[in-house]
DNA sequence: CGACAAAATCGAACGGTGTGCGATTCCTTT
DNA sequence: AAAGGAATCGCACACCGTTCGATTTTGTCG
């Protein structure tokens, strides 16, 4: 049985005798030290450490650091919701993105580690099939369902990436949000000088709640997703094959 | 003057008394060397070599690894193109999509990047100026010109990287990209197990030239999200305000 | 030209990382 | 009790980003 991309996911989880450390224990350890710290703050000794073992003793349960992080992913995948069948589709597709982007706000360094690397986990392929399910019932066939869902997943993604940036930008000063941002017009503005529309444009954000922009943008994106979305089913253009 | 938020792009180059080494050649090669190996082969010392200098002289022109890579992406913004104001909005959008996904493929590297952190680098900020132009001339107004722009950009770096995702999973190995692909099939079958509906689906992809599936389904998703854009411009809830 | 200061480069070193390996301990089965 | 696999551990290796002080190069002035 020669694989040629051996992943996490072919693999069984070792048989786990009861022993004093398994991969749950690890993967939820890490979930914790990653939520509390971040990406960078993970380290096998660290994560050791805190599991009162060896950082070594790590590998008997995970191949290595990427595998681990891959169990941790799909962990998170598993948080996000997804209304049942009996959902309108646009209501099931809105709740969803909603959704997936609060899980990733919660965990921030899921978002880059989600976008790196091809999600296969057992979580992530089951959110797959739930939407897939969505898209045929709004009236999707053929490679349409699969384009309408990553359609969907990659605006979630997107939109949701640079959010948890600026968030981590500005929680690494002491500054309050709105507060920071303000500041932060001051370098915008220098950087701004060759552009007097955009300058005068950022002006009118001065006294803006963040966090209520970003969500209206979301929204404002999500909308123009779905819409997108309901004007190929119109149209006709969402057939078996093509 | 208290910075609370010191970035590269508010402290000026160093004069660069044209010395041996300066920062547009440090960034150059740095770019050559994440082109040539990736993200991870970038090492400080590794970049030294390259410059056929010692590794810490880059720390002359350079505060810290993270400030090279902001230049570097920077640099990868100003490589994107955006069509002139003679051109229809729609045309102008879809070009700059495309445009924009051609260069994160030939550098993958920068999408992980550019979604991390904050982009005011001058090409970025050149490009978003554009772009809200475009936006006003489609008919946008007050923070709708933002979310529209925003949107763009949320589709278009959450639809690349998860391609550029796998094309690094399977360049990793030697075989072919469909060949691959197939291969790959087992080990989904075997994740898929429990859903056969998904299962079923992918059996349809079996022969399918990877490259163009791809595009096509950037291709639909794009038009979702002009249709979108469209959408909201009709309805008129595109206002000064809201 | 020599002198001197500033600019630029460099090597050594510090604390950290992921991980391979051999020795060691633990536990289960006979 | 003995045996043998399962699990843990410490050490070591090669590499990383970065600091610091010493060193070399370079431009300017007398």
């Amino acid at each position: 049985m020669n694989q040629p991309f051996s992943s996490v996911w072919t693999r069984e989880p070792r048989p786990a005798r009861s022993a004093t450390l398994s991969r749950a224990q690890i993967v939820r350890a890490a979930i914790e030290l990653l939520d509390a710290e971040g990406l960078d703050a993970l380290s096998m000794r660290r994560l050791g450490a805190k599991l009162g073992s060896g950082a070594t003793s790590i590998y008997w349960h995970v191949a290595n650091k990427d595998e681990l992080l891959e169990l941790a992913v799909d962990e998170v995948y598993g948080r996000i919701t997804l209304p049942g069948e009996d959902t309108a589709w646009r209501e099931a597709v809105s709740a969803f993105a909603h959704s997936m982007r609060a899980v990733l706000l919660e965990h921030p360094w899921a978002a880059v580690l989600l976008g790196s690397r091809p999600s296969l986990g057992p979580n992530a392929v089951a959110l797959v099939d739930g939407l897939m399910k969505v898209g045929r019932r709004a009236g999707f066939a053929g490679m349409a369902v699969d384009h309408a869902w990553s359609t969907l997943l990659a605006f979630v993604l997107g939109a949701t990436t640079p959010e948890i940036a600026w968030r981590a930008a500005l929680g690494s000063t002491r500054v309050s949000d709105t507060e920071l941002m303000k500041a932060t017009h001051s370098v915008a503005e220098d950087a701004v000088r060759d552009h007097p529309d955009l300058a005068a444009h950022y002006a009118q954000y001065k006294d803006m709640d963040v966090e209520a922009g970003r969500a209206a943008a979301f929204d404002f994106g999500l909308t123009c997703v779905l819409d997108g979305l309901q004007a190929r089913l119109d149209r006709g253009d969402a057939p078996p094959s093509g």
